[in-house]
DNA sequence: CTGAAAGCGCTTACAG
DNA sequence: CTGAAAGCGCTTACAG
């Protein structure tokens, strides 16, 4: 049985005060009489008012929404990443009474995330990733409304918030050299994503410190898809690699897959390591070593900053986060 | 450079109109000389004109905006399924100039939801399962705001989408019936989702049609992870059964990560075969038999429906989806 | 066909 | 400490 909503006039009339009143003890702004106030919050407790987010919206300016941009591309919308994400920032965003609106973009057409902002229905943005040439993130430095990037950019001027995937895969790589793997593959997928190009540059580092040459012919990157990898997987195995990292989960879970079709075993015949882990990974024969992220946290850091940005707080202009090396089964001896 | 946004005020100024007229040819509403029409329309797209979707949603109490309500439980939120589906709604709603807000739930605690509602933030609701006891689904009867679930419910009142499952998971069952499996087990979820209610009554149908009796001791329920899971698979060895029927792809592929481990061949020694298809089963050792269902076409049909519904058109209180048999090497004689 | 005016439900200088 | 009034940017009867 829903009755007519409740406004701020029906209170001010009830009450014999006027609405300026009102707004200002549920708001907290302003001078107010302790007794006013009590009066008012009693009365809105009692008849469960519920101020209208629109109506205050405009009259701030402001929509109580922020949004966060994944991409559409099929083959990317499956990875769990995005979906424990979008579920951090929801919990978070909740808490300040903010909600989060999703936009799909591709690398080629951000015409939803354009719609968006000019509609005027989000007060800020989280970008899910972050690419080489993102015209996500060009479209939103030329309207200059708040942002964030989850991932890395190389402009300087745009606030973002990673993981410290470079490091990370340093360290992981020397683990692997340290364990004397001479003949070590890395597969990777879309190097116009930022955090490939950094888990590239880990990689390096490691071998630099290490003190041994790469293999340029064991380095294959750009794979789009399964097919891709199948074939990268075959010349593997031909040249007899004692190890193959891969770059993110979805490549990985490739690398299994292939591995098993062709009764390839891990760890005794070729080990595995992967930049990136996930449920993807969970049902693979051998648990595999990997590197752990806490995407959950992520996601929260990235909310608040922005909320933070959009209330012209001063914020970092970059944000670091730690991960966890986790050696397991995939690449023991 | 963002200059000063135009309002509906400025074109009316500069084309020495009034804002009723300039809303009329915006909105297509009203009768409106072709001339005037054309030449505001002509001044929008000149200067980039863009309402406010807020203030528009102010003066017609909407908000142009539906929520996609998805578990928050931890376990759950990984499946694909729900983000195949959001990209669906996405997609469709967006062509309607419609936007969605996630909001994420579990079974005891829908207070994202309820706080969203009464913000009064959006127009109407997509809910992403149904429970038998459903705590969002009531809610949302007694507030008398549009939504559809996605799924069936008991109450012939909601608008409800959802695929033939109990239909599809009888053909399936029939198949390996057909195949002459003789003890075949089943292995399922929480019994509290209307959809695994819908698929065992699916299973009991076929039993009756083939003029068999299931083996009640070969059903497992409830089953909560993957711990349940490898306990049951180890029983089901040890009663050396033909075949594993599972409910769903989360619990498929349990069971074969479990089989794995035992050194358990599919379909050699046993055969497996799933009601539900998704990325989580792709990466295992044998292709797996199972039901598909088009996620993509499901996600915009709630959501045209929904949209419908709150434009006060007539919908279909049920509407059924087709789905797929796919029978692959995981049941091979 | 077009416009003046009231209204959607809030907030916020400005006065007092 | 409190209120009258204008404003946020649209829409929509009601007149003409």
């Amino acid at each position: 049985m829903e009755t007519k909503r409740l406004t701020i006039d029906d209170i001010a009339r009830e009450l014999n005060i006027s609405k300026t009143t009102v707004s200002r003890a549920i708001s907290g702004k302003g001078r107010i009489g302790q007794e006013t106030r009590d009066k008012v919050l009693r009365y809105i407790k009692e008849n469960n008012y519920k101020p209208s987010a629109i109506a205050k919206g405009l009259a701030q300016s402001r929509t109580f929404n922020i949004c966060f941009v994944m991409p559409g591309d099929y083959s990317i919308v499956d990875l769990p990443f995005y979906q424990g994400f979008l579920w951090g920032i929801s919990n978070t965003a909740s808490k300040a009474d903010y909600d989060v609106i999703i936009s799909m973009v591709t690398e080629k057409d951000i015409s939803q995330l354009v719609r968006l902002i000019e509609n005027q229905k989000v007060d800020g943005i989280i970008l899910g990733r972050t690419l080489e040439e993102d015209k996500a993130e060009e479209y939103l430095l030329s309207k200059e409304i708040p942002f964030v990037t989850a991932g890395s950019s190389k402009d300087a001027s745009v606030i973002q918030v990673d993981n410290d995937h470079r490091s990370a895969c340093r360290e992981l790589t020397l683990v692997l050299l340290r364990k004397k793997m001479k003949k070590m593959a890395l597969v990777g997928g879309n190097m116009g994503y930022i955090v490939n190009q950094n888990r590239l540059a880990g990689y390096r580092e490691a071998y630099l410190e290490f003190g041994a040459a790469i293999d340029s012919s064991l380095v294959y990157l750009n794979l789009v898809n399964e097919n891709d990898v199948d074939k990268v997987v075959d010349e593997l195995i031909e040249k007899d690699v004692d190890c193959i990292v891969c770059m993110d989960d979805y490549i990985c879970g490739c690398v299994l897959g292939k591995l098993r079709k062709e009764h390839v075993r891990i760890p005794e015949d070729i080990k595995v390591a992967s930049f990136y882990n996930s449920i993807l990974l969970e049902n693979s024969q051998s648990v595999i070593t990997s590197l752990q992220f806490n995407v959950t946290e992520m996601a929260a850091v990235c909310c608040n900053t922005l909320l933070s940005q959009i209330d012209k707080k001063e914020v970092p202009g970059k944000t670091l986060l730690g991960y966890e090396v986790i050696i397991r089964e995939s690449t023991q001896a």
